[in-house]
DNA sequence: TTGTATGCGTTATCAG
DNA sequence: CTGATAACGCATACAA
């Protein structure tokens, strides 16, 4: 038994009417009188007719669908932005794909060029970060293929962000980290390859300078895989606590580098905030439960996820000149748990 | 600027071929010559030709596309089940496409809906905490569309179904506590609408059962949406914790009810598992940062994600007789951590 | 008001 | 070996 699905041809047939007309009908157009609307729509209705999406995509050279390319979707951060991407694709009718890349190149240029073959209207990106070269996204975007980036965008291409304010997000964490007292901050950061990891760590440096702190280089870990591998937070800690100064206290600068001192912490019996400070970038919302001590940046997902959406469809549907792009930059939060530090 | 694909058409006429000839290159007919065949592929190249998925879905009525309902991908049994059946229906060249109920009943029919006219070749389900109507999926069913079942599967209807030992998830998490000593032990509960709680009750009741311990109804507890919302588990710790009997140990159901309970102890400055202890269902990768004294029940997510679509995949290509549908059973996984009982 | 013909991109069938 | 044509389901320009 296959499923068979019923066509606008079979209400034709049955109604002896010609595809056009009930094609019609069905669209509520005005030249139908509407003893035939009336019947058309009633057997449509009776036999569950369901217009056929690929046949209307073909047709009409767009599928409403656009796609979602992310690192993990097993990730708060990600699955939060996911959902309000989706709440506005919804609202506006379109279908929404998800591909990950986790945090592979080579997957990440799988998914675009599977999803741009036309089956997408609009790509919604968040580079993984491995990503350095950008011609499988370049390609598409000099043929004027929509494209949004979010979160971890790329200066090379000109387009519409949407970013946290992440230079802010880490400039204050740090600041507060400063004034509690603590002189020796060291950072987790993610990728070497990403604009957020550059931000972040712009924005810890410029608050060291800004407090006349001296910037230590070896204070500067870079996690590759942006902490989805616990064993390269283990390696960056290794390093930070075998210096000769050690330091007093850590900003984690993405969800999962922040979770993973954590563990590393635990697993060496460290105390925080007596032995080392932690302050970190994360969207769980678990963190009241994951330490006492957790001060946390907090970033609008959800909105960022809307927010980027909104944007893509109205390059799709062309509702605006397509030179003016912008780029969004939200404020982040800084939640204080006063536990969080020792107090000096 | 507007994103124009390029077409076999546009090929055959650069190359002054006819359609055909190039649609056969392209597929590497035996009917076409060797140096007529290295001309399109080259050009075709050159250009980044991509063939048009829509097109072919039309031609072939199958969209290689399968569709996934689930309650909320920003719960790591989900996601890890998503990984699952991404990670097979890539290896078969199969598209996924995910859809979110967040536990509506209303958003799981119209999810269903849109996906199943047409665009996808089969689904993939797990029912939202409210649904008990089913006429949206027996509809498909009935006329023979592919569903496979996994995690929350319903009973009236014949077909493939991937399900952990919820009973036997239970009872081992019940028995343990027992034989830790606990004599009044407590359940909360999910959605009594879904199979899963009902076989994690019974699995609860008979380790009671079998170890001589009475039954008491008012122990149980059930949250309608499986603790996606923290205030009906405050509630129905509430009504534990007010009784003349109070429960000395509680098995938390699902994921977020397990956390939800660890929220309201701290919360009340609750010991666990002093004053009281607590075993719960829980796929997060955060246990061991949570609390020192968690012993959880793990499913095997990633897997069963795996088994369901390998079975939709052979549903979608008939690849098996339509009649002997399959219920598989995955083992759970008791993860004790010695902490997690106050030894009597 | 309704019907006929065409095209969207592709492949299969048939002819040459 | 290659080309013309029909078909997938739908919408629409054009005819009637």
């Amino acid at each position: 038994m296959k499923f068979e699905a019923v066509t606008i041809k079979d209400i034709a047939k049955a109604l002896g009417l010609s595809t056009s007309t009930v094609s019609r009908a069905l669209r509520d157009s005005y030249e139908i009188s509407p003893e035939t609307k009336k019947l058309v729509l009633a057997y449509a209705e009776k036999i569950s007719y369901r217009p056929n999406p690929i046949a209307l995509s073909l047709k009409e050279k767009r599928s409403r669908s656009i796609g979602i390319i992310v690192c993990e979707i097993a990730n708060s951060f990600f699955s939060q932005i996911i959902n309000g991407i989706e709440s506005i694709a919804y609202n506006n009718d379109y279908n929404v794909i998800i591909a990950q890349s986790h945090e592979s190149y080579d997957r990440e240029v799988i998914n675009v060029q599977y999803l741009a073959s036309r089956s997408i209207d609009g790509l919604l990106v968040s580079v993984s970060s491995e990503t350095q070269d950008l011609k499988h996204l370049k390609n598409l975007h000099d043929r004027g293929f929509p494209i949004v980036f979010f979160d971890r965008i790329v200066d090379e291409m000109d387009t519409h962000k949407v970013i946290v304010d992440n230079f802010k997000g880490a400039y204050d964490a740090t600041e507060h980290l400063i004034k509690s007292g603590y002189q020796h901050i060291a950072n987790i950061a993610g990728s070497e390859y990403l604009s957020i990891t550059k931000e972040r760590i712009n924005g810890y440096q410029q608050a060291l300078a800004d407090n006349h702190m001296p910037l230590n280089p070896s204070y500067v870990q870079y996690c590759l895989h942006g902490g989805m591998v616990y064993e390269e937070v283990e390696n960056s800690l290794n390093q930070l606590l075998k210096l000769k100064k050690k330091p007093d206290a850590i900003l984690g600068c993405a969800d999962k580098l922040t979770t993973n001192c954590l563990r590393y912490f635990k697993k060496r019996k460290i105390k925080v905030p007596d032995d080392i400070a932690l302050v970190g970038f994360s969207n769980l919302d678990l963190t009241d439960l994951l330490s006492p001590s957790l001060t946390v940046v907090r970033q609008p997902a959800f909105e960022m996820g809307q927010i980027a959406t909104d944007l893509l469809i109205q390059l799709i549907e062309s509702k605006r000149p397509v030179k003016d792009f912008e780029k969004r930059v939200l404020p982040p939060q800084l939640f204080i748990r006063e536990s969080s530090v020792k107090q000096k």
